[in-house]
DNA sequence: AATTATATATAATGTTATTATGTATATAAA
DNA sequence: TTTATATACATAATAACATTATATATAATT
């Protein structure tokens, strides 16, 4: 399960996320787990540094949930420079999905 | 011109361009600017750190032409190995593709 | 009572791309 | 003829980000 491919996109994920209901750092990793069928975890540590990352740039803000049963959980919520963020990766992906497919297609094929 | 998203990938690139002749750094360096249209430009050091990399991993050897006019070139040929490398990492691609497309592609669609 | 699931967080580590820097030759421009 | 540019290789220092390891805490299940 090599998500190398997928770095510098972990913020869009996670954002797109956030763009059909806020979410909470737990929940967000099960999502995309359940999303992907399996093929893509990414790690809970890794979600919570981009969380930080995410709120130094105003990208997301937090607010704790109230709920006093169960485990205290801390919800983000996309802002709208987060929005702008998104749709630029967006936009970054459908490019670099035509370059990469460009520099892996040609050559290789029937050759092996 | 953020070369990010093609992490992990600057080898599986080399070694494609690598399947249709061997070459060198510098030449390929061009040719990646020549095939994507000056869209992508991986730089000298990275190529070059690449192939020490791929060199140890047995994926890549090399040799110098004997060339007497212009400057010395080191030329690189794939091996069995690296095209069994470069076979699983085009799967890789196809698989990460399909992912990512998926998570950034339901959501998003007119909510901005 | 012990384990598992839920939930957040940080430090240490590893990988890889970029920038900066250095060497060297050949050709074109001034 | 000197200078700039293109060709060609190489390494050290830096930056970014994902993972692993580790820590804490509560709720539910066995």
């Amino acid at each position: 399960m090599n998500a190398d491919i997928l770095r510098g996109f972990t913020e869009a994920i996670i954002l797109n996320i956030l763009m059909e209901s806020d979410s909470y750092g737990y929940k967000i990793s099960r999502k995309i787990i359940e999303k992907t069928d399996n093929l893509l975890n990414i790690k809970d540590a890794t979600i919570y540094l981009a969380f930080k990352r995410m709120e130094q740039n105003d990208l997301i803000r937090h607010y704790w949930s109230d709920n006093e049963e169960g485990a205290r959980r801390k919800y983000y919520k996309i802002t709208d420079k987060g929005c702008v963020y998104l749709k630029d990766k967006c936009s970054e992906w459908e490019r670099n999905k035509k370059i990469l497919d460009n520099l892996l297609g040609d050559a290789y094929e029937g050759k092996i």
